[in-house]
DNA sequence: GTCTATATCGCGATAGAC
DNA sequence: GTCTATCGCGATATAGAC
């Protein structure tokens, strides 16, 4: 990136693209639909990317990119299993407040997308990341910190679930930060609600 | 349904269209893709359907229908709050067990559907469920069998997307019951998975 | 109840002018 | 960098034969 400012539109389209394929699914999203947003008209998006195809390729790819920095970063920290639990839910939550476009497309399209060699990847980073959380599941079982008579695998899939779907009424800026929001859930999660 | 023999092929009908549009999605789906799978032609599917709409309708109608005459057979007990509350948890492990292809049409789908008028009626029996529950946490929380400290509404948001985002990896006849899924996930949401 | 044939529309993408 | 103009395709839906 020697000259940032050059690829402004280009950004600029990918974030109007990104918005609009959150909002009604990439493949109900035409080009003539991103284009209007954009106040071009369709054939002169194609001056800026190969197809509708690589635009979503490009936000994808650079979101994944940066949130699995994150997870490496933690993981890489001598924290104990809770903390480095708590952390990764945390930079979750994190995610959903900075990149709602991305996570949304991801949990929305994913399961579609994934059929494509084209997005492959798709694939290996679910992969990646139930590795992540099964081994923080595992370690904290093993290290008497979380309960031991919990099925890991269902565990799993109820938190990696409930993260992500909070993207579907999660606001940015409103009321609830996505630290409170972490909050309440990792008490939910560690400690239940019912009364003790 | 004086003659439930002639609306068999109907139903049948609709029930390959419910599988595609679970699977592919609502728009995604096409007549073809659907007269395909029942092996008729395209426009042999519009003797049976006025439109692609009306058989999404007509699936998602008979299916709330269902659902919420059970949530209202909870309602009518004289079961305690938490002992509802978790009635009405097993009712929609339940129901993804089986119609998992409406759950998934009405999970991927919903947020699209409901800006017409037509299924409009999905945004209400949305806001029905939400006054279900949020009566139930209340009344857990007065009664002394929930924590006093929760943030209903958050626990509310938390609670309907796990039980029914669980439809994305629940498989009827697997080997996980509904009811194996129900009890670990009544011990998570209400214990938590902390070691005591 | 299904077929053949087709109308009409909107899609992703392209070529070349400005 | 955006425009005009258009291609080829596949979408929903319809009309009438069998």
């Amino acid at each position: 990136m020697l000259d940032p400012v050059a690829s402004t539109r280009r950004e600029e389209l990918l974030a109007i693209a990104a918005a609009l394929f959150a909002e009604k699914g990439y493949r109900s999203t035409t080009v003539r639909d991103i284009a209007d947003a954009a106040g071009i008209l369709s054939g002169s998006l194609y001056h800026h990317f190969d197809s509708k195809e690589s635009m979503l390729d490009e936000i994808l790819r650079s979101f994944q990119d940066e949130l699995f920095a994150a997870y490496a970063d933690v993981l890489a920290s001598d924290d104990d299993a809770r903390t480095k639990l708590e952390r990764v839910v945390r930079l979750s939550f994190q995610a959903i407040d900075q990149h709602p476009a991305e996570v949304a497309i991801f949990q929305n399209d994913a399961a579609y997308l994934g059929a494509f060699d084209r997005f492959a990847y798709l694939a290996e980073r679910a992969d990646q990341s139930r590795g992540i959380w099964l081994g923080l599941l595992r370690e904290g079982v093993a290290t008497g910190v979380l309960r031991p008579d919990i099925d890991i695998d269902l565990v799993h899939r109820f938190i990696r679930d409930t993260v992500w779907v909070a993207v579907r009424w999660y606001r940015p800026g409103g009321e609830l930060t996505h630290s409170d929001v972490a909050d309440q859930y990792l008490t939910i999660l560690l400690e239940g609600i019912a009364h003790a």
